[in-house]
DNA sequence: GTTATTAGTTTGGGTCCTAAACTTAAAAGC
DNA sequence: GCTTTTAAGTTTAGGACCCAAACTAATAAC
């Protein structure tokens, strides 16, 4: 363990400070003294530490506890709705998106800029991207909230670290310092920037509005396909942020030529791209809601050729989800983006494959459930990550809840 | 993050003193001014924690630093030969080992015991290990080295958490409760008894041996084909500790069908065993050492039917290893076990497969590396397993090390 | 109204950290 | 050979934070 850092009294007051945060929003309105039986902590180092949250405005006194029985009721605590928001961007393919999050993970503002971006330059993009993030900080100025940070979630290979899209195939985009771009045409102050792949904010969203899942992959796939991964409520990125890129695992040696060069990739297969064009659905190069609706509705109607080509782009997306399963040893499965609408016909072939390739099914089968955030899930995943960061390490943006900042 | 726990005094004391060990352990011989600059701590604090620590003979003075310059030498500090040692205890499918490794990590004893386990009950097996177990009890003591705790390894499917081996394909063991059965047979006091699967433990012991490597994945495959995976210098276990089980990933749809119902499993087309079977090489029901080197010589003697047949594992290994990458996003896979021999044959078309099917591949190469660490890998990872433990909170197994132990 | 019960604050004690002064040891300069 | 400089390690004083327990406050039950 190189270059770990040294811990001493305010490492103590940063970790209780997160817990007893991460109790109050668990809890919904909580007094001081339950919180201090939920977190193990003494009720006299609940109330400092709530003291100094109330006065940074992350934690707001909602009035009496009401409960029967007797004893001096307790004042109630809330996060603070006019405490640090996140503020979640997305640029997505034919769309650009922003939203505002406040700390109970509740979207308070959200703004939607359709029009197809593959046609536009970066620079033309960006130049827009800019124009709608002003326009929602402004948002939040009229709140009167202050934005603790920003999320922005990319269709593409991203390197968190270094603030670097590599490459977004389905935009055209290459090698883009997105972190550098958008401070140079928006003045975003020292707030931090959490770079994100689409997939993997989706995912966020899902563990943020499931409250009992925590381990699972979240699948999406309307070109190319990818995978959020979360263990142990956290998000696996992998070592760079490369993780979940399950669009080019091989299922079929002998299938179709893939654009990567090899063959039989799993995009190949199971996108909705794919699905779409083997039932004749494909109009445009893009996966438009007219055409996914005639596809639900011959589903509906029990179309065999239709239930046969899903269920088969469900067959191979089981083959390669059980593989990732047997790696990963993850639970549960949730179809996101457009599969969840599918999920119906996809659902039981998926299982399928699951339960006889997953050597550890016999034990623990593996469920595989529909998106429950709907659309837009990478924007609110964006912001959602963002307010994460504030209630795990408040005093990493509000450095006056620890007394001395000597570090 | 429910369930987290409160922090206080001790639990910086706690920290502080894994950083102090750790620091000692990687920098060799140090004085404690280089602790304290290495760590970032005072003077002041490492020297007490090292006063500490040196009580629980965790760490020893060596004797004057040897440096030119002027200046007061500093004592140099080690991590002590007769501090706490870990024991590896392993059932493999035709032996039985144990051994000893110091804070180090270096093997100080090490016992094997012959004999196909295959071919006697589970109680028989036990009852060889519980004795072979007491021995090296005994040779601890002998070494007059306490014994921190046990790390066992195992070749199958195993629940770390709760002490249990679901199912052993190769022994042909299932549901073993191994904690409670080997505890009846050896009197372990209250030692902790660290469960695992064998390519873990492998896959650990390659972390420990090599100084510069913290993300990778070990390899090896006899006849079922297991992955250990090791990210940011921690072994990632899945959310049961089932993770890495790529033997049935499906890697040819035409392919052999597999015991376990599915057909073109990796381990059909890649095990040590399907080499051996491809050339004509496969004898009883084991991979016998023989066999492995007649293998060899044929490919030193560039044999074209054998190496044609080790190149098209090595392309199967490399199509499923690519999908493994694409998901986990690591840099790096070492080929352990047997594989680690036949590296040289192997590497070209593993590495090949992983260049077109790894996005990332084109900003960060997929290093394809043979295990340094040799045979009984996986019994000095389960013994490595152990001081890792000790090492990183060594107020666990020494409580005397944090003043009150109010925990 | 008194009592029991629960919420939240205040006080005293303790651990562990840091910073800075101090002691010890060894080379370098004159 | 003695003084100076530099570095190692210890001691001391002060501060942050936690806990335990006493204390004040509020409310239902008797």
């Amino acid at each position: 363990m190189p270059h770990a850092q040294p811990a001493g009294a305010h490492t103590v007051r940063r970790h209780n400070t997160g817990l007893v945060l991460g109790a109050i929003a668990e809890a919904g309105p909580v007094s001081r003294a339950t919180v201090a039986a939920r977190t193990g902590l003494t009720k006299a180092t609940v109330s400092s530490v709530v003291e100094a949250m109330i006065g940074a405005d992350l934690v707001a006194e909602t009035g009496q506890e009401q409960r029967s029985g007797r004893g001096r009721r307790g004042t109630e605590l809330t996060l603070s709705p006019h405490g640090m928001h996140g503020l979640g961007v997305e640029i997505g393919v034919d769309y650009l998106a922003t939203c505002l999050v406040d700390l109970t993970g509740e979207v308070r503002k959200r703004r939607i800029r359709g029009g197809d971006n593959r046609n536009r330059s970066v620079t033309a993009v960006l130049g827009r991207l800019a124009t709608l993030l002003r326009t929602t900080l402004a948002d939040a100025d009229a709140l009167g909230v202050p934005v603790g940070g920003l999320g922005l979630a990319v269709p593409g290979l991203v390197e968190p670290a270094a603030g670097l899209l590599r490459t977004a195939p389905n935009l055209g985009w290459r090698e883009v310092d997105l972190n550098t771009e958008l401070r140079a045409r928006v003045d975003l102050d020292d707030r931090p920037l959490i770079l994100g792949n689409e997939a993997n904010f989706a995912a966020l969203a899902e563990l943020w509005s499931a409250d009992d899942l925590r381990d699972f992959i979240c699948v999406s796939g309307e070109i190319g396909i990818g995978a959020g991964i979360i263990i142990g409520g956290e998000l696996f990125e992998g070592v760079r942020g490369f993780s979940g890129e399950i669009g080019h695992l091989a299922v079929d040696p002998n299938g179709p030529r893939c654009s990567c060069g090899a063959q039989g990739c799993l995009e190949q297969l199971a996108s909705v791209e794919s699905i779409l064009r083997a039932v004749g659905l494909w109009s445009s190069d893009a996966v438009d809601p007219a055409s996914v609706e005639a596809l639900l509705d011959r589903l509906s109607a029990a179309r065999p050729a239709t239930v046969r080509a899903v269920a088969q782009a469900g067959h191979w997306l089981g083959t390669a989800l059980a593989g990732v399963v047997n790696v990963l040893d993850v639970p549960t499965i949730i179809l996101g983006g457009r599969y969840a609408t599918l999920q119906p016909w996809l659902a039981e072939p998926i299982t399928a494959e699951l339960t006889t390739r997953v050597l550890a099914a016999t034990w623990h089968p593996v469920r595989v459930l529909a998106s429950t955030v709907g659309p837009y899930a990478a924007v609110r995943g964006a912001a959602t990550a963002v307010v994460r960061a504030i209630r795990t390490d408040p005093t990493r943006f509000v450095p006056a809840l620890v007394s001395s900042g000597v570090a």
